[in-house]
RNA sequence: GGGGACGUAGUUCAGUUGGUUAGAACGCUGCCCUGUCACGGCAGAGGCCGCGGGUUCGAGUCCCGUCGUCCCCGCCA
């Protein structure tokens, strides 16, 4: 192979096959930089060998071909310390092409990438380069991992079908027309939830599966609508048991990838995640925001919100960006301009202090107080902010805590993007502590209030279980479903997501495995049990079988290799991945059916108007 | 559904307040070159300035629309 010849290998015959990279045609000597998958060895055809060297000069960029020859040391003036068989190089006997190529829209050697329309157009040349071949070595590499860890702790691979029907993931389906039943779809699996369970209902008590779902939402750097899960379920799980086995496999995984990460992760309960960082995945390479009240006497917080016109009764949260250094003083006025950054959209209410020079002059020791209170740092750049206090504007005074601390904590990432280059916290040191920041996230709320449908929505999936203690609550409150003020909203689940350095790697919970809670679930989210049964009419049967308590969760394998690779979007992981709009641009998907295939599926068409 | 960035040789980009024939680098073609490794030198080919409309004496440049790509909000456990 290309990157596997050494000094050792010195006056042995080789045989080399791989693509042209690069050439370099002196006139009597040409060299050819030849590269597969393994690497890149410079084959040498000199002018002694007449038939090889003129053959050797009609090869271009890409072209396929196989060499003879003899492997020679290099002297020592001409190694390449750049790449590994940089000692060596193979002295031609006999070339043959094996395959020739027309002009390449882009190069795989070249040193600048081309747009990403032109990359996914023509995925196999992209395919070909060095870093892509690395991130999908990388990626077999972890998915093997995983597989060989779960197996050797009891966990049985089982697949489960693609084509099945909706599941109450939340998302949309992507569905696919029954040609033999006109007018029924199935559905794609957003994920096997429903039949994970059913493993667990029939006696496979440890399951596990790497698996694509698909999601018809729309996408982003970190979300495709395919895209593949290490998704698993196990019996008699507590909640712990199931984050033993997610360390397990990830400290694997990262092995096998070079990373050797420390377990247990820490943990956080979700309320503390919303108020220390204003987010349910916080990036822990980045300082928490810090509420100031608790620092302050009544006095002088009454004069702190008062100048800056902030609420008393909601956090003021100290935002702290490390080593920024100095800022001019432009930057510090519109550091807090909405629209200015990514994430910070929409009304502002929430009020910003992003002058702490001048707060230092004008309230010397209550900048002090403050400042040590947040333990903040010489050269780093901080701010307060607070909860605007705007009576005469209705829609800013209804907002709640949380809705502000997301708000705040949003302002944390977008100013923490901007002054990346100062902090560096987002660079790899390859201190592992620091640059991979795991996290487990527990107690999640079991409802969400969702405003479109003025109803409370289970904010996992409706067959998460919930903490023991909060029972009580869901008994009274059941039949609350479409009172906003429902204590409803207050009931904890048994749910947990894994968080890495700012992304949720995965989300799982424990699930309720008695038919009478599940009952009791449905009838708090307003749901009768005709529709219940409509719905899931086949599961709860199941669950009424014999169900042993079980739980689980499902990880994505793209964004754990997207972070090991240091890739800034799942596309680079991908191999065929598709744009923002769900096109894959190679194969040019989707595309319109036939006139056949629409009778024969009984489907038409309604034009856009 | 909304906000932002971008679209100019094969590719990556430059193109000034609207002004003559739209440039560079890499790649491509030909010639020269025996130690290069992002080889070098000389010569050359290559453009519906995404598409459609408008303003103007004149549009790559200004305006409107449209298509496409990327990032973000909403959405998505």
């Amino acid at each position: 192979m290309c990157g596997a010849l050494r000094a050792s290998d010195a006056g042995k015959k080789a045989v080399l096959m791989g693509w042209v990279n690069r050439r370099r045609d002196l006139g009597s000597i040409i060299f050819i930089d030849l590269r597969d998958r393994t690497g890149v060895t410079q084959v040498v055809f000199n002018r002694e060998n007449s038939a090889a060297h003129d053959k050797a000069e009609q090869l271009r960029n890409e072209f396929v071909i196989a060499v003879i020859g003899t492997v020679k040391l290099r002297d020592k003036d001409t190694v390449n310390k750049n790449i590994a068989t940089g000692e060596v190089e193979l002295i031609v006997e006999e070339l043959r092409i094996l395959n020739d190529s027309k002009q390449l829209p882009f190069l795989p050697g070249d040193t600048v990438l081309p747009n990403e329309e032109m990359r996914l157009k023509y995925r196999y040349i992209d395919l070909r380069r060095d870093a892509m071949q690395f991130n999908i070595e990388t990626r077999h590499k972890v998915s093997k991992a995983i597989r060989d860890y779960l197996s050797s702790q009891g966990f049985f691979e089982i697949e489960t079908p693609f084509m099945t029907r909706s599941t109450p993931e939340g998302a949309r389906d992507y569905l696919v027309p029954s040609r033999v039943q006109p007018g029924s779809f199935y559905a794609l699996p957003q994920s096997p939830q429903m039949f994970k369970q059913i493993l667990m209902i029939s006696g496979f008590d440890k399951y596990f599966q790497i698996v694509r779902c698909f999601r018809d939402e729309d996408f982003r750097a970190d979300r495709q609508a395919e895209f593949t899960q290490i998704d698993l379920e196990m019996t008699y799980p507590r909640v712990e048991t199931v984050w033993g086995v997610v360390e397990g496999f990830l400290t694997a995984a990262f092995k096998a990838a070079g990373v050797d990460i420390k377990t247990p992760f820490p943990r956080m309960s979700y309320d503390e995640a919303i108020r220390k960082y204003g987010n349910d995945k916080p990036d822990m390479r980045l300082p928490a925001m810090v509420d100031i009240r608790e620092a302050l006497t009544p006095e002088e917080l009454e004069e702190l919100t008062t100048k800056f016109r902030m609420r008393k009764e909601f956090p003021v949260q100290l935002i702290r960006i490390p080593h920024a250094g100095d800022i001019s003083g432009t930057e510090r006025r519109t550091i807090g301009t909405y629209g200015a950054y990514n994430h910070v959209q929409g009304p502002a209410f929430v009020q910003l202090m992003t002058d702490p020079k001048r707060f230092a002059k004008d309230y010397a020791a209550l900048s002090e107080k403050v400042a040590a209170f947040a333990k903040v740092e010489a050269d780093d750049l901080w701010l307060l902010a607070g909860a605007a206090n705007k009576p005469e504007n209705a829609a800013v005074m209804d907002q709640d805590v949380q809705h502000f601390c997301e708000k705040c904590g949003f302002l944390r990432l977008d100013l923490a993007q901007k002054y990346a280059s100062k902090h560096k916290a987002f660079e790899k040191i390859g201190d592992v502590a620091k640059d991979y920041r795991f996290l487990w996230v527990s107690d999640f709320p079991m409802f969400d209030w969702e405003k479109e449908e003025k109803a409370w929505m289970p904010a996992h999936h409706p067959f998460t279980t919930l903490h023991e203690e909060d029972f009580a609550k869901l008994e009274a409150n059941i039949d609350s479903a479409r009172d906003p003020k429902s204590p409803l909203g207050e009931i904890r689940a048994l749910a947990y997501d894994v968080v890495l350095n700012g992304t949720e790697l995965g989300s799982g919970s424990i699930r309720i495995h008695r038919q009478d809670v599940q009952r009791k679930i449905f009838q708090a989210l307003g749901m009768s049990d005709e529709e219940a049964k409509a719905r899931f009419g086949f599961f709860l049967e199941a669950l009424e079988y014999g169900t042993p308590p079980h739980g689980g969760i499902a990880l994505g394998l793209d964004r754990i290799v997207m972070i090991l690779t240091g890739a800034e979007s799942l596309r680079e992981v991908i191999p065929f991945p598709k744009t923002a709009r769900a096109v894959d641009l190679m194969v040019d998907a989707p595309s319109p059916a036939t006139e056949k295939q629409l009778k024969e599926l009984g489907l038409l068409i309604k034009k856009a108007t």
